[in-house]
DNA sequence: ATGAAAGCGCTAACAG
DNA sequence: CTGTTAGCGCTTTCAT
């Protein structure tokens, strides 16, 4: 036997594949591609000499004439926070059932990335684009659909509304954490916002003054902190709700990492949870139930998400005129321990 | 039909950029590609048309035909772990700083697909590879070295010591973990190791021995159950020690997530942290900080060995000569609170 | 200093 | 059913 496909220098391409076995090579690019309309034996003959020689395919090649490179592209704000690790974690999975490779972008929450980024990601390499909670996205969304280029919105829905997006229910899930709290007997409930850029933000600020108004809570101005979702911005944001001539008995954050904030806060200040103040988040990332305590959040289900994401990314990419569609996903109240009644 | 149906206008290639400017194009690639030998007056007015036109480069191409495509690849087991978050936060952050772009291989720990990703990435697409606690390293190292494809390991050693390597000192690290304990005057000490296979878990299980010997300890089997680096499994281990005839009164886990076992474990068995026993960890991921109570554990400086790997990779990159080398980083004691002296 | 031309590995017509 | 032939966009000799 031949031990080329070991020992030399350079790859086994589709044309060592044909020589070894006697075709053109444009057969052997055939059977590859699973072509119908091959003979059987020929079929065998190329794959048994690929397999022999260890032919592995050249993606850039590929898609350079005009396949598809089998990479997707994912375009997310960074790394840092488990919410975004959950989606990828989808992502990944789904990805690598329907055997596609994944090309990630990391803003690390840089506006002018995002656009160069897509444009490059766009310029060929990917066969389609996955962008979680992008922050400008309108401004080059126009050139996406104009090269009608395959993607799909997580997180984040495009105010023109001509994006598909997955998204989940955040009003709802805002709502429920609220009333939750209000059925415990609160009243005095404060609401730290994340990112106010983001249509997740908007969209349970709203969900909390619904739950207020419903219960003939009065919203109150003082009790509602605009934060970032980051849990640094949380802590002092809390602070301030501390040392209200008249403080809160429970805090409602926009989000999980911020309810961590509020947490450090409150124990900073020598009170408990949730004994003297009760404490309620949104997302429910891993480390929520390992945090102490346990915290009662809102779960959103990122994996999910991202999973439902690729499926209509990848129907997309086989049917390019499909239209727009926005999927939602539910969003359910997970009650652990960081909230009592009064 | 002379569209191929994906993109309904076609992108801007180097050609539109000499027409516009009235230049061949072999001369728009030398300007781009920094070619120090190119008219002043030249370069301006091929630069001008490139932004004119918007013109981004097409890295498959580009790489085809032999230049770099400024892609490096990144197998790692998979996102679910703090762990590996931070590290790929470092190689990200240098990443960027040296202009190149980042396409992420997930194995989820399953060894078969390691060497069909390290194959397949390494077959062009991407400059380098960066391979973060790889189970199988071995047997497809020798064919990336016989290529003399770049490529480096993190927080693994390559027992043939042939490969280019960023890891921690473990066996130190883990040394002072158990040396703080016995300090505390603990005798008992269990500990929990981490998966075998890697060299982290072997190095540490090492050093606590050692640790231990200098402080003429006993070593006793049932204090030392093998673990995997997941809390899970920590959880189950963790039953085992509180099942003892004779309680450890300090249990020493293998990394941060088992740790999360140790005390979720110690919990649910109606036990106090640290008064009842104490817990220490390895790793410091950034959730350490927010359990409660804070996590006493050993810091490794996992983005900066992310950071560092790139570099190392970098230099690999631009001179395939270079001998392969080592860099051990080093890890401390993180004093916080799960720990106390007996 | 710049142009011409030869591919890189592969897909997709177009012919048999 | 299979071989032939263009390119895909770009880097690189080799000329000029």
């Amino acid at each position: 036997m031949t031990e080329n496909g070991n020992h030399s220098t350079k790859p086994v391409t589709i044309i060592d594949v044909a020589r070894e076995c006697g075709v053109s090579y444009s057969t052997v690019s055939r059977v590859l591609n699973g072509y119908e309309f091959v003979k059987e034996s020929t079929r065998q003959r190329v794959m048994d000499a690929a397999n022999k020689l260890g032919y592995v395919a050249n993606l850039q090649a590929r898609s350079l004439a005009g396949g598809r490179s089998q990479i997707i592209g994912l375009l997310v704000p960074g790394l840092d926070n488990g919410y975004i690790g959950e989606i990828v974690r989808g992502v990944d999975e789904e990805l690598k059932r329907a055997n596609y490779d994944l090309m990630l972008y990391t803003t690390h929450r840089h506006r002018g990335k995002e656009s160069v980024y897509v444009n490059t990601i766009a310029n060929g390499l990917t066969d389609g684009l996955l962008l979680i909670v992008p922050l400008v996205a309108s401004a080059y969304l126009d050139a996406l659909r104009q090269r009608n280029f395959p993607y799909v919105l997580i997180d984040q829905w495009d105010a023109a509304d001509k994006s598909s997006v997955v998204d989940a229910t955040n009003w709802q899930g805002a709502y429920d954490a609220t009333r939750y709290l209000l059925e415990c007997g609160h009243r005095r409930i404060a609401f730290i916002t994340g990112l106010m850029e983001l249509s997740s933000a908007v969209d349970r600020l709203e969900g909390y003054k619904a739950a207020l108004a419903d219960h003939d809570v009065p919203y109150l101005d003082e009790l509602v902190i605009e934060g970032d979702f980051w849990q640094a911005t949380a802590v002092t944001a809390t602070e301030r709700l501390l040392s209200l001539p008249e403080r809160p008995t429970a805090i409602f954050a926009a989000n999980d990492l911020s309810a961590y904030g509020v947490m450090e806060s409150i124990r900073n200040a020598g009170l408990g949870i949730p004994e003297d103040i009760s404490v309620i988040g949104f997302d429910d990332i891993p480390q929520s139930s390992i945090v102490y305590p346990k915290l009662t959040t809102i779960h959103q289900p990122l994996a999910q998400m991202g999973r439902v994401a690729v499926k209509m990314l990848l129907e997309q990419i086989e049917n390019p005129d499909r239209p727009a569609r926005r999927v939602t996903l539910a969003t359910h109240l997970v009650v652990r321990d960081s909230c009592r009644p009064i």
